[in-house]
DNA sequence: AACGTGATAGAAAAGCTTTACTACGGAGGG
DNA sequence: CCCTCCGTAGTAAAGCTTTTCTATCACGTT
């Protein structure tokens, strides 16, 4: 029987596969094989084993495992930021498909800093990640392919993939990339036909900052619906004040300009709807409203919004799902559904 | 000049540092040095290794560096629901406090599900997380105490800290358990003492589930302000249904018996003032509504909710801070705030 | 001229696990 | 009675990095 260095381990770190090897009084090889099951030991061996196991608490070494490619990669899912509602649903999709398949979960925010998006996509690569889930819009149209395929090429090597999650897909697709999506504009349209049909046709559009693909394809789908009506684009970020200050804004300019406002998600409409109150105007009175993105939010509004649902937390496990799969689509294309509340009514 | 087994690296994984040692023409250690930058390489020498590196895209292998306990240990929090927003709040905290001290960050969500706790409890420790971060209330205050000691012990084999995030502290404190908090009876009162200095006399109290820590601390809160005051108390889980039901079924027993409605959470006064509403009641005029927790979207609803402000964030980058400390204070409370809003005036 | 010294670089061990390979005793068959 | 094979268990290598220890060379010193 062979003794090892450190025979009682006292204040130092976690049993190892040695100690209880010791403490069974048997090799490494006979420890590792009852844990792993997969050959035979003797009745009498195997329960001392264990006996020892669960004396010393022992638990196998993840990065020794690692090392050998025995254990699995991580997901890791990058956010722009956890707090936003969409994106939190998104996680919770991912997260609880990554625990179903036995994967540990990373996360990181990015606030939508491309900086920092690159460097977390380094640290996932160090750690080896099985996927990289990148949600949300994507930035600077010019740069954004190539990033996307450093990114792929940059996990490829350690056997990961990358997913694209409601972000435009890669033209030349990179063996490890897939791209799952949702159809946001004809999602955008949709609500968009609510208060037309309702008999509206001076329209208000905040689909959001310029130049992010979200809020662009967001647009494409409003104009697509509103051809013939009046329209009337401000830009403004993803919040809840620069939409407040920009319907303000339209409605010192334009003050009879609009009978209803499609914003480009639903905390934009949460500002939309105070700013218009602070003008004495109310909805769906004087003016409908109408978001996007179904947060949980969005039916306690005042008036309960109306709004597009996106399947965010399908999306979250459809991205670990196909990311673990053999063989995966490229793409994936996702429904929306307009959901009917209050914030639209025939105009005045 | 060595050879290693693996001269040329075709489809296999990614570039190690004999692959680095290699395209370099010097040793392992060498390369080791230089990107250590601890001990003097020739200049030459140095900037030939820096090319490989880039050339190769070169990183270590995390694992074994944390096999040799040169890497950090990541950055573990276990929420109830990512989605809901007080947790992603302080998920955001954690994850921005990670960051800054180039920490990984793990997520994983427990459901509300001991048992689930338990095994992520279990996967941080093989991961040999530096801090695992339990937020939220704890459920049956008989095990509580023995499974938190659990916790602690099975962390402090591999170096681990436990911390407790507004859950009551151990009452024989770990060695390596920290509790951070805020103090939830204190804001209870404080926001119960709205409505109660308005005039209202008669209030029914939906503090969330019996047994749940944070649910216990509440009614006390509301309780220890409203001594004198008549007092409805209903159970109801910390969900918007439930609590639109538990008002409900109030106002079936008792229709006259409150004239104002002190929630345990503000997704609970979501559902309350919906129940209300059902029932024609308006807010404030017939009845007054508090909520808890200021999430994002209380400002948003009908009325602009008054409530309690939780520094969720700041309670989740400070979890990080105490448990990444030298020596950390065993215990730290947090103030809260009351934000008033429209959702109280005087009763009719 | 012999020797110490500083600068630089390589060899090897340690860290923990899994698994292919080797070994050994006993049972069964020729 | 010898050989073979099976059941069981140990040995050692591999996986990748960091760091200690050792080695070499060229100088400067006495």
């Amino acid at each position: 029987m062979k003794r090892t260095v450190r025979d009682k381990r006292g204040a130092g770190g976690p049993a190892t596969i040695h100690d209880v090897a010791n403490a069974a009084g048997v090799s490494i090889a006979t420890v590792s094989r009852v844990l792993a099951g997969n050959y035979p030991v003797a009745e009498a061996t195997r329960v001392r084993v264990l006996k020892a196991v669960t004396k010393l608490d022992y638990t196998a070494n993840v990065h020794a495992r690692r090392l050998l490619g025995v254990a699995p990669g991580p997901i890791a899912v990058l956010l722009g930021d956890i707090t936003g509602p969409s994106f939190a649903a998104l996680a919770r999709g991912v997260e609880r498909e990554a625990y179903n398949r036995e994967r540990l979960c990373l996360i990181g925010t990015t606030d939508g800093d491309p900086e920092r998006e690159l460097a977390l996509v380094e640290t996932m690569r160090q750690q080896q990640a099985a996927a990289v889930i990148l949600p949300g819009g994507a930035w600077d149209l010019d740069e954004y392919p190539q990033q996307m395929a450093r990114y792929a090429r940059s996990l490829r090597a350690v056997g990961g993939r990358i997913v694209l999650c409601g972000r435009p897909p890669l033209d030349e697709p990179a063996p490890n990339a897939i791209s799952v999506r949702y159809d946001n504009e004809a999602g955008a349209a949709a609500v968009a036909r609510v208060p037309l049909q309702a008999g509206h046709r001076r329209f208000l559009l905040l689909p959001g900052p310029a130049g992010l693909s979200t809020a662009e394809e967001r647009l494409a789908g409003y104009r697509s619906a509103l051809t013939g009506a009046e329209v009337l684009v401000r830009r403004a970020e993803f919040h809840r004040e620069a939409a407040r200050e920009a319907v303000l804004a339209a409605l010192d300019e334009h003050p009879t300009g609009f009978t209803a406002v499609l914003c480009g998600t639903d905390v934009m409409a949460a500002g939309a709807l105070e700013g218009l109150r602070s003008r004495g105007l109310r909805c769906p009175e004087d003016v409908s409203v109408t978001g996007y993105d179904d947060i949980p939010g969005a039916r306690d509004m005042n008036p309960a919004l109306t709004t597009v649902r996106v399947p965010y937390e399908e999306m979250g496990a459809l991205a670990v799902t196909l990311a673990l799969a053999e063989s995966a689509p490229a793409t994936q294309l996702l429904e929306t559904r307009v959901v009917i509340r209050d914030s639209v009514a025939p105009p005045a």
